[in-house]
DNA sequence: TCTGGGGTCCTAGGACCC
DNA sequence: TCTGGGGTCCTAGGACCC
């Protein structure tokens, strides 16, 4: 049987592994998926294979400038629907495997729980048989927590496997900046900074109670859990819940006019509304994020009398849209529906945070 | 010609109630 | 006339992740 583990595997350069597999003779060149795949839109890339990574271009990245980064790049268009199928295929490959609770984090990664008394062999079979089943390759890292799993990952590609526990954490991590760890962003990392504290040892060292005046009761002390590499190791396969579903826009010349904002409204609340009903729920709350030109963003919420009638939903919605201030021009329009959710649907489920 | 789209969770501050 | 605290709910705004 053995000591149970975390693994943690993340496929390598998934959207545009996915997309030199249906074309071979992409194999080699610079490829960056985003958008309509059209670098004169605004857009962002999704994914850039290791090729075109090496020109500087990397996912969350204006389109435009990637594609002037890498004259000779192909530019492909997101392809949802391949990455999804793609994606089942592996969580399928990861769930037959013996012994294994899988949680899904995304399209390309999930946690792994395990029992083995040799986890690196575990995890060299795994990547074979997701090789074998959907020729995509796969990093793997092992870890006694979550986080420990995860980061290790990251030492691990491409292709390869990494073990992170209590014992090698400081060696492997301490020297290394805050925000190399998974939920420190540029925006806490520097507010870190501020507060004396650069790298991973300085963040494990330091009292908990420290961290509360800068970030809260709650982030204060998790932050210097994320710092020691701590938390749950628990794997949860509870199926996703979603708490609700949102859609957004980003126009492709600023909206000026009213009854632009309106009809776009209308448009939202209905791909909104298809998610939702879908899933057979009733809307008890809306959000419309408004992003003017070229960044401010202001957010309108209400709570809504629990309802499944789309008339409702959007006359609501066009009511929480007077409250937007006129005459400036309107760059992104996002609306959010808030879903009603029974108390145990998501019980012991930790997608991103919590549970850590 | 700068900055996607889908999510989750946390915090601060005001309103309101007792 | 001036003014307690504690608790909860709601709204707005951030931060982070894939």
């Amino acid at each position: 049987m053995g000591e149970p583990w975390v693994l943690h595997v993340d496929l390598d350069q998934f959207i545009a592994a996915v997309e030199v597999l249906r074309r071979p003779e992409l194999a080699g060149k610079p490829v960056i998926v985003g958008g309509r795949g059209d670098p004169t839109e605004r857009a962002v890339v999704s994914t850039a294979s290791y090729e075109a990574r090496a020109y500087g271009v990397g996912s969350g990245m204006p389109l435009r400038i990637a594609a002037r980064k890498v004259p000779d790049a192909v530019i492909l268009p997101v392809d949802q629907e391949a990455y999804l199928q793609a994606s089942g295929a592996v969580m399928g490959v990861l769930r037959s495997r013996p012994g294994a609770v899988v949680q899904v984090l995304g399209w390309d990664e999930a946690f792994v729980g395990v029992q083995s008394s040799d986890p690196e062999a575990y995890a060299r079979q795994l990547q074979k048989a997701v090789l074998e089943a959907t020729s995509l390759h796969c990093s793997v890292g092992i870890g006694d927590t979550l986080v420990r799993a995860k980061v290790a990952t990251t030492f691990g590609k491409p292709a390869g496997v990494f073990r992170l526990t209590a014992e090698n954490w400081l060696d492997v991590m301490g020297n290394r900046p805050t925000i190399d760890l998974w939920g420190v962003g540029t925006k806490v990392s520097r507010r870190l900074a501020a507060l004396g504290i650069t790298v991973v040892s300085e963040l494990a060292a330091v009292d908990p109670d420290f961290l509360v005046p800068e970030f809260g009761p709650k982030m204060g002390p998790w932050y210097a859990q994320l710092g020691r590499g701590d938390g749950s190791s628990e794997v949860d396969d509870t199926p996703w819940v979603a708490r609700g579903h949102s859609r957004e826009t980003t126009f492709q010349r600023d909206l000026t006019e009213a009854a632009q904002v309106d009809e776009a409204v209308r448009e939202l609340v209905a791909a909104v509304l298809e998610d939702v009903a879908a899933e057979g729920r009733p809307v008890v709350g809306l959000t419309l994020k408004v992003r003017y030109a070229p960044f401010t963003t202001k957010t309108y919420a209400r709570k809504i009398p629990e309802t499944a009638d789309p008339a409702e939903v959007l006359a609501r919605a066009l009511d929480l849209r007077g409250k937007i201030e006129p005459e400036r021009p309107i760059r992104l329009l996002g609306l959010r529906a808030e879903m009603t959710m029974p108390d145990d649907s998501r019980q012991g489920h930790t997608p991103t945070r919590s549970g850590w």
